[in-house]
RNA sequence: GCCCCCGUAGCUCAGUUGGUUAGAGCGGCGGCCUUUUAAGCCGCGCGGCGCGGGUUCGAAUCCCGCCGGGGGUACCA
């Protein structure tokens, strides 16, 4: 024992055990268990047997061992595997003296192999396996987590998410509905034809989105490498290498706070379709979601609290200016400079942020919190989006949405930038961003800004918070409860 | 980063105007019982009260510091 110098009670107990079961010549910890049964493929099989019956049909299955019910030369036993859980019957009229004492004297938790022979309880009519032989396959040295109560502890629940899924069906069920999530979203897209790629997490320089990148560091080449905040630059240069439709799903690394709806690390599917435009990625979005919710929950519609969400399209449609001075009663049309809407939102202008920073502060503080069905923000600010392309009769906004369900942002999406002229510009500006103590503006990048000058056609993007999207089709208030392990103090 | 709340048995929790050896249910251990089942029946606490100081005759309880978590806030997807 390297953890603790003195073992608790219930685990020299196990510990004693797993001794004794060694002393007999068992090996606790054998290689295999072949040929067994899902347990759902068994409980399929005898769906609907009547109770007290009992038949010939024999199967094998394996599991761990979560409840047990002792019964003086018999025993009930409660066994589960990935696919379902399914009741045991020892008798020692089927197993003998010695394999019944030795399965009764096993610890919940424990993972064995069984057979026996199906049946249908008396009273209850339960599903059982009257089992005649078993097997230990694997020693459980420590107590499971309750059972009756579960595993509550939140931090125990992120930190040990392995007896979360042992304690707690909603986190297995979580994971599961992730999981088809995201399965669906590579469907939708593959069917399609856009081709999935996957580009570079190390990065000689960040970009893509408005954010402060983890550093690292290569020794061979002694350079400092960034993880990437966006797969955006690296996706736009294979457009211009012909790549019409491309995506990347994968993880992107923000160096900010966490929060119920931010982990530092977090899944983002990002695609680009060359001939599109903004409006375009917005109808592609929303019947992306809906059709993903229709796949995975059977339904569009989704429960967020007390409120029930329809993804459904079309979207409601409206622009960032109408959003704001409906929320917030600002017309930012009418506050063009950061002084002037200062002013108007009562507040001192910090030095760090210009014009754009504050009507992003007005959209997720006024905004964002009320779009809880499903909306598209039509229009930014030039200021904020360093990669869309200028509006086409709009002076001063790029064609730029952002998709809100449920009081979050979970989609982004531009008519992307090609003027490689303009992007040198933008790039510019963001600098003046740097320099004035926005830690969160882009590095200029030179590689970027030659591919686009080998000529990229026009294009529509979109990002799309997977963490987010499966909070909303999950129900869960925390990003925490749809990540395996989040981010923790350590 | 800041503010508020929380940290008692393997699990879920009682226990604060400071007062005898710190409690319950489940789990565990022992016994009984061949169809029980959100925990069959009977019996037995198995504990450095997050860590370190301090106040006091006496601290789970009061004070200070630290660690960890949750909620809010700042920043962001």
């Amino acid at each position: 024992m390297t953890e603790q110098p003195e073992l608790s009670d219930v685990l020299r107990d196990r510990r004693e055990k797993l001794d004794r079961i060694r002393e007999a010549g068992i090996d606790p910890f054998p290689h295999e268990f072949a040929e067994r049964e899902e347990i759902v493929a068994v409980r399929a099989a005898h769906e609907g047997l009547a109770p007290g019956v009992e038949t010939d049909s024999r199967h094998r299955v394996a599991g761990r061992i979560v409840a047990r019910r002792g019964h003086g030369k018999a025993a009930f036993l409660d066994l589960r595997d990935g696919s379902g859980q399914i009741q045991l019957h020892a008798r020692e009229d089927l197993l003998g003296e010695e394999a019944f004492e030795r399965l009764v004297h096993l610890d919940l938790g424990d993972i064995v192999g069984v057979e026996g022979a199906a049946l249908a309880t008396r009273r209850g009519g339960e599903l059982s396996l009257a089992i005649d032989r078993w097997r230990l396959l694997a020693k459980s040295l420590r107590p499971p987590p309750g059972k009756f109560h579960g595993l509550e502890d939140v931090e125990t629940r992120y930190r040990r998410r392995e007896l979360d899924l042992i304690a707690n069906e909603t986190s297995r069920r979580v994971l599961a509905l992730r999981a088809r999530t995201i399965g669906e979203v590579r469907r939708w897209l593959d069917e399609r034809g856009f081709v999935e790629v996957e580009t570079p997490v190390l990065q000689p320089l960040y970009g893509g989105a408005l954010a402060r990148p983890f550093v690292t560091h290569h020794n061979a080449l002694d350079r400092d490498f960034y993880l990437r905040i966006a797969t955006e630059l690296y996706l736009k240069r294979l457009v211009v290498g012909g790549i019409d439709r491309v995506y990347e799903l994968g993880k992107d690394f923000r160096n900010e706070g966490v929060s119920h709806k931010h982990n530092p690390e977090f899944t983002m599917l990002e695609w680009y379709e060359a001939y599109a435009d903004y409006g375009k990625t917005a109808r592609d979005l929303e019947l992306l979601v809906a059709e993903v919710a229709e796949r995975v929950l059977g339904t569009t519609t989704i429960q967020r609290g007390e409120t029930a969400i329809d993804l459904a399209p079309p979207w409601r449609r409206m622009t960032l200016r109408e959003a704001i001075r409906e929320r917030a009663g600002v017309d930012i049309a009418e506050r063009p400079t950061r002084e002037a809407l200062a002013a108007a939102m009562g507040t001192e202008p910090d030095p760090a942020e210009g014009w754009g920073k504050l009507v992003d502060g007005l959209l997720s503080k006024s905004v964002e919190p009320e779009l809880v069905q499903p909306t598209f923000v039509l229009d930014y600010p030039v200021e904020l989006s360093p990669f869309a392309k200028a509006h086409r009769s709009e002076e001063g906004l790029v064609e730029r949405w952002e998709a809100f369900v449920g009081g979050m942002e979970i989609a982004n999406s531009f008519s992307e930038l090609n003027d490689p002229d303009a992007q040198r510009r933008r790039f510019e500006q963001q600098a003046a961003e740097l320099a004035r103590g926005d830690e969160e503006a882009q590095p200029y990048d030179e590689a970027f800004v030659e591919a686009l000058e080998q000529g990229m056609p026009p294009t529509g993007g979109v990002g799309l918070g997977i963490d987010r999207l499966v909070m909303m089709l999950t129900g869960a208030q925390s990003v925490r409860e749809v990540v395996l392990f989040p981010a923790m103090r350590f």
